[in-house]
DNA sequence: ACCTGAACACCGTTCAAGT
DNA sequence: ACCTGAACACCGTTCAAGT
């Protein structure tokens, strides 16, 4: 059994290369994040990774794509969580989506980063097309609860992810220190409340 | 006066660096930023611009940071070019705010981005503070005029911003088409407004 | 199908030496 | 003080060839 020393490869090389490399990116930023280093780590040679990714922008491109389904996933298991109102199902959003951005700073920092080509663009826009359908949900669930204000879902929708998101990228990029978090959530959830609320509802 | 050719250095070479590469950051993305390429561009041995920021990261840094007065520049003409009440100044602050992001995306994401080293991040922390200091201004001059709810500045002013980041960054990354950015624009200021104003007030 | 090894054209960083 | 030139240790990408 210790034959498995460089043979080709034991098995998978496309999914050891993305959790390796989703290891490093955590580890040692994305400065640190090499297609040579990767193969060695490995056990491969530098020319095996093109096999899988043509590119090592593809590569990137495929570690966002996992990082939102993930993100996905932690919502939509907040929401599973949550009790029925509004109010709380907004925190337990929130809190999921700042959550998955402590835990994963680099990541959601490559997610929401320019540089995709095109191509897989397409792919990372239906990504969070599916995050956007997930707050719009949230939404119209509260107006059927009689929770949110009436109006177009988008209209509320979209300032609310917008709220969502800026809180996290805050949090990740240090622009808001560490023990300010906790209040900082509260606040945040206090007024997109206010803002998406039934008048005279608080 | 065709002396100037590849002396020492005609004027600033700090300066023409940090010119260069906005443009090449603003025109070929992050990706395409080499120093040795910046440095063939100006004329210059590849060494040279090493005299001048310590590191890449250096130069990165000294780019954000000068990316950060450019935006809270943009933020204070904005306001003071606009109308007294918070509803106006708020979109004005908001259309500022993704009117630098749709012009200077790779800058901005650059800005914000995770891997700066602790010595530089000092100072893009101070100058985040200073965009803080700003929106709390803000806010603390709705309350003065009556038409934003009283309690503690921070707690309103902190999720105005990431309300105002958040939409900035959706919009640079794409998630946002732009064909929707307008209603979102007004939608988002919509939600913050009914969020931050005295209750009853809308 | 999947991988190797060599080759090519780049990098960033450092450091003696030049002016 | 400011810059050059050479050197070092890396990259990403490509492509014939191997199994």
């Amino acid at each position: 059994m210790a034959m498995t020393t460089r043979r080709y490869h034991h098995g998978d090389l496309r999914a050891a290369l993305l959790t390796r490399a989703e290891q490093t990116l955590r580890d040692k930023g994305p400065g640190a994040l090499s297609l040579r280093e990767l193969a060695r780590d490995l056990g491969v040679s530098h020319a095996a990774p093109s096999r899988h990714f043509k590119d090592k922008q593809a590569l990137l491109d495929a570690l966002a794509l996992a990082g939102f389904e993930r993100l996905g996933a932690a919502m939509t298991a907040a929401l599973e969580e949550a009790e029925d109102s509004f109010a709380d199902r907004l925190s337990a959003v929130l809190r999921a989506y700042v959550g998955f951005a402590i835990g994963n700073a680099a990541l959601l920092d490559l997610m929401y980063s320019v540089k995709h080509d095109p191509a897989a663009s397409e792919a990372l826009i239906a990504a969070t097309n599916r995050l956007a359908t997930l707050a719009a949900e949230l939404i119209v669930d509260g107006q059927r609860r009689g929770e949110v204000r009436d109006g177009p879902v988008e209209s509320i929708a979209l300032p609310v992810m917008a709220a969502l998101h800026g809180f996290a990228a805050l949090v990740v990029s240090g622009a808001l220190p560490p023990e300010l978090v906790e209040q900082g959530l509260d606040d945040t959830v206090a007024l997109v409340l206010r803002g998406a609320l039934q008048t005279n509802a608080v």
